[in-house]
DNA sequence: TGTACATCAGTGAACGCGCGTTCACTGATGTAC
DNA sequence: TGTACATCAGTGAACGCGCGTTCACTGATGTAC
């Protein structure tokens, strides 16, 4: 408590920060593997050589960009999916966080739909870290739904898959849907919802016809 | 007919396809946007500027492995989707097909799901274009079916584009899964046809409760 | 069939350029007394 | 409070290297007669 440095430390941060913030904007228009560290420190407008004293590579750094666009998702994604509330409201609530999200930080949610496939192994299994956080809570906000009594883990956790991978999806068609067009986002918007109500009626008739849970 | 000028042609085109190849192959540990001229003809065995010959980039050549990736998949696609029997059939016969086509094709397969949001605009778009297609033409075979009676023209599609999406989700699992394990892609196999028949579910009782069309 | 000319896939030298990384440095900030 | 020393974020010169692209070329294949 007694070593908080201050001035020194703060400005550290903020060069840090400057870096995160212009490779993200660089990479809104290529891959994370063909990002130059040149580049990077060019647009912070420090010396190439000052780029090691906060990251040993430009891999490293897209591994702090992926803790920075999910890490802080983590809550936002329990309040939405976890509290009661009808279906279709819960529907809306979901597309509207994700519209949201896109909005606020869309070459954030870019990075990540480009990088998830992307041609750089740490930053991939860094994202699919956090999607398998993502999908191990999501199961757990469903298991305490009284629409899951009856369920097996397995099936929660097939579900809670399925959300997330729609989820990614959604965001990637309004990263395609210009901002310019309030059409193109409405298209967007029922659609989603429409897919989401679908396996919400998938869901309610899953334990139908069988006594067990949902094996053939 | 009569200017079928032979060797020269051929040898060109073979040359063409052992750029293709030899750019796929270096692909699997990288993105397009970080591919160069120079470590594809080296690969190859020929001068750097014989590239010029065949494509006018390296995105060009990115455009024509999208083609090369996806074309000759249309009529796999429709007729796995298209022709009747038990649902529980169906959904086997399709995942089955993805299954085989990532363990012959990996590269492509990889490819596509890499530059689907990648960093190389012509070649996302081409893509795009193509899934697009997908989506049509599961959505022509989808109308065709008795489960689709009553069913609007946008409900169909949206579910197309559901059904596409989920396989690209479920190839890029199988990519994911060690091709050593057959556990891993037992595993797989499970989640996939656990989603398809949740998908499947949904599709059945998508029109009880309204006398209409879907909405709301 | 043979000859003369046209085409064109692939060559190899050359270019200017930006890259990642090293190194010894500077000078403001931090710390001990 | 003042002084002497330590730390360390950022500098700037220098390096060797591989890149994409240009150009005039070569020699096998194709074509016309």
């Amino acid at each position: 408590m007694s070593h908080t440095p201050g001035i020194r430390q703060a400005r550290k941060q903020k060069t840090r920060q400057a870096l995160l913030d212009a490779a993200l904007e660089l990479l809104e228009g290529q891959s994370l593997s063909s990002l130059g560290l040149r580049e990077v420190t060019r647009a912070v407008g420090i010396a190439p050589t000052a780029f090691y004293r906060h990251f040993r590579s430009v891999e490293d750094l897209g591994v702090a960009l992926v803790e920075e666009a999910l890490g802080s998702l983590h809550p936002m994604v329990r309040t939405t999916v976890s509290p009661a509330g009808e279906g279709e409201e819960r529907i809306a609530r979901a597309i509207e966080l994700i519209a949201g999200h896109v909005d606020a930080h869309p070459a954030h949610v870019r990075f990540i739909a480009r990088e998830r496939h992307g041609g750089v192994r740490p930053v991939r299994e860094a994202i699919q870290e956090q999607l398998a956080r993502f999908t191990a809570e999501v199961g757990e906000a469903l298991a305490g739904d009284a629409e899951s009594a009856g369920w097996s883990e397995e099936d929660l956790l097939m579900l809670a898959q399925l959300y997330v991978d729609q989820m990614l999806i959604i965001a990637s068609l309004y990263l395609e849907a210009p901002a310019s067009s309030p059409e193109a986002r409405e298209r967007v918007s029922k659609v989603a919802a429409r897919q989401l109500r679908l396996i919400h009626v998938g869901r309610r008739h899953w334990l139908d016809g069988t006594g067990a849970a949902g094996g053939r």
